[in-house]
DNA sequence: GATATATACTTGTTTACTCAAGCATTAATC
DNA sequence: GATTAATGCTTGAGTAAACAAGTATATATC
């Protein structure tokens, strides 16, 4: 009698394939719009998040501790990457009257006229990226991601 | 008359959010898993996708490009990863004897137990952080996940 | 079949992050 | 209102990655 022997590993479950591929397309994604913008504006990506979280909310800006959040950093790797970009000018520290131990990162004209035409090419690059995903339930997809982020109503 | 002043940013293109979602919601999941996988295991989710890579390709083994490919990582990055995984016997070197240039990384009985084992605790948090997620047409952005990684049925 | 080019991998150096610890300020508790 | 706890941020030390350069082997070209 002849066994049929199978060595192929069990498959993971969707979620777990979901997870490992999120993971390789963040990669990639990144990969590219750190390269483009790198070499246009001489920013990384998370440069370049950051200054549109500055810029999208109120003042122009945000704790220190907001923006580590919405980063995905901690608050010293927030620390330590806004010091470049105070230096160049693109983001200046401002102090909080009500409470002295806050910070604010504030997003100054300099940076919001670098940003404005840095987003014309992070746009074309993503939607370059997504050129050959089905387009029928994106923003469902673009929905589910934010859950996943844990956003909510007051951290767009 | 009065003058309304608006200065709220333009609104950026679905593409664009959803590159910005998707490196949001990569950084609460690798910080989570790499939690959790090293509180169990002793490895991070880079190591587990490395076992988990080797482990579905055909021999459990691959080359170390190909390893750097799925991993999102330069060839250095996988040469330094792949140290401590092969001096703790997860990994193991092979040589290739029509090529000598090529090393493979193949894993081993150790590392596939602990494969099991992990896959178990991984499977658990994926399925956690997509619990709020629609499950509506979740195959469909998994997919969608995979095409922008640049996937295809010769490097799954 | 010698020379040039490409591929696979490793190593030195630098950068960007984390974690742990610390300081300053505010809020809570008694 | 003094003490304890929590918050916001920074700094020192360690780590993991990238990039650039180098070695070794294989392939292509002439």
């Amino acid at each position: 009698m002849n066994e049929i022997i199978d060595d192929t590993p069990a498959a993971i479950s969707p979620s777990l394939e979901f997870a490992l591929r999120l993971a390789r397309a963040q990669a990639t994604l990144v990969r590219r719009l750190d390269q483009v913008l790198g070499g246009y504006h001489g920013i990384s990506f998370g440069d370049f998040m950051l200054l549109h979280y500055l810029n999208r909310a109120p003042g122009g800006r945000l704790r220190r501790v907001d923006l580590a959040e919405r980063q995905g950093l901690t608050a010293s790797g927030v620390t330590r990457t806004l010091l470049p970009l105070e230096k160049i000018g693109l983001v200046e520290r401002q102090q909080d009257p009500r409470d002295a131990r806050v910070a604010y990162a504030a997003i100054t004209d300099t940076g919001r006229e670098l940003l404005n035409n840095a987003v014309v090419v992070a746009e074309q690059i993503s939607k370059d990226l997504l050129r050959n995903c089905p387009t029928a339930h994106f923003d469902e997809l673009s929905t589910a991601l934010g859950l996943i982020a844990g956003m909510n109503a007051t951290n767009s």
